[in-house]
DNA sequence: AATATAAATAAGAATAATTCCTATATAGTT
DNA sequence: AACTATATAGGAATTATTCTTATTTATATT
């Protein structure tokens, strides 16, 4: 909490902003699982969340993680990542990005790609609604799951 | 069954040499599964499956639709897509092509998109791990779903 | 600083999706 | 037609997630 990033101080600011916003009260619970989510890029799960969290808040329940990701997804303050057969993880990247994911050990990577992000859609999809965003997903198997698969 | 399209028949095909490539028995109950997943390209859920399937074998248990699908997604005879916050469901279009999914009402609707598919992936990536395959989704509202959403 | 009150939480029950267990049935082989 | 290993039906179990309700607490008000 002390040495925490610059980037991930501001995304407190704007996270206790979006609150105030919105009339939603700045507890204790939500400073500490926003905390947590921020300074883990590996995309962790509720249940993950609520590991890490429950150290530093010992009464806290599981609800209140999937409770709080859920209203914290809603004001666009993470996003739900969901990656074949695993159950839902979240991000608290809020950039443009994509995910590389591994067939094996489920493990996400972010990646950006300017020229895929540039590209524009097929002309045929005019017509089916409004695209609202373009995501890709690379999948395969990471270098140390190769590793092992080749032993 | 009767009016099964070419392109149908051949994934029966298809499937029935897959099958006796792995000594997986032809039963009554992986004909059907088979046969209303590839008749059916609206990416059905194991429960739809089930409850097509049902009123042909009525005593079919939902355990064997998941069982054969799950043996199915192993040889390659259809393909898991997850989106997010929904339940797993399943696509017997075996071509490359991608998704469009509708925020509000989930349908999925398969899209090809050939100048994505000749990118190269960024060079970054090349010690990622083997990146296996490249999927997009294109996220957004429906038509139907902006429409009622004006209202 | 004390009080009021609406919102948030904890704890556990409930639900939904999926998988496991086991006795019975059956496809493919002999 | 009989044999045998695989697959199935039915229900129990598991996992992830959401709901219910009594209690607590953040914030506004006094």
């Amino acid at each position: 909490m002390i040495d925490m990033k610059t980037a991930d101080k501001n995304k407190l600011e704007r996270f206790k902003r979006i609150l105030k916003e919105h009339g939603l009260r700045l507890t204790h619970q939500r400073v500490v699982i926003l905390s947590e989510l921020v300074s883990d890029d590996g995309h962790p799960s509720a249940e993950e969340v609520y590991a890490r969290v429950v150290k530093k808040l010992p009464t806290i329940s599981l609800d209140t993680v999937y409770r709080t990701i859920a209203s914290f997804e809603e004001y666009d303050i993470v996003k739900r990542v969901q990656v074949l057969d695993d159950k839902g993880r979240f991000d608290s990247n809020l950039e443009v990005h994509h995910h590389l994911v591994c067939r094996r050990c489920k493990k996400i990577e972010d990646f950006y790609w300017p020229d895929f992000d540039g590209l524009n859609i097929p002309g045929g999809l005019k017509n089916w609604g409004r695209v609202e965003s373009k995501y890709v997903e690379l999948r395969g198997l990471c270098r140390e799951c190769r590793q092992k698969l080749k032993k």
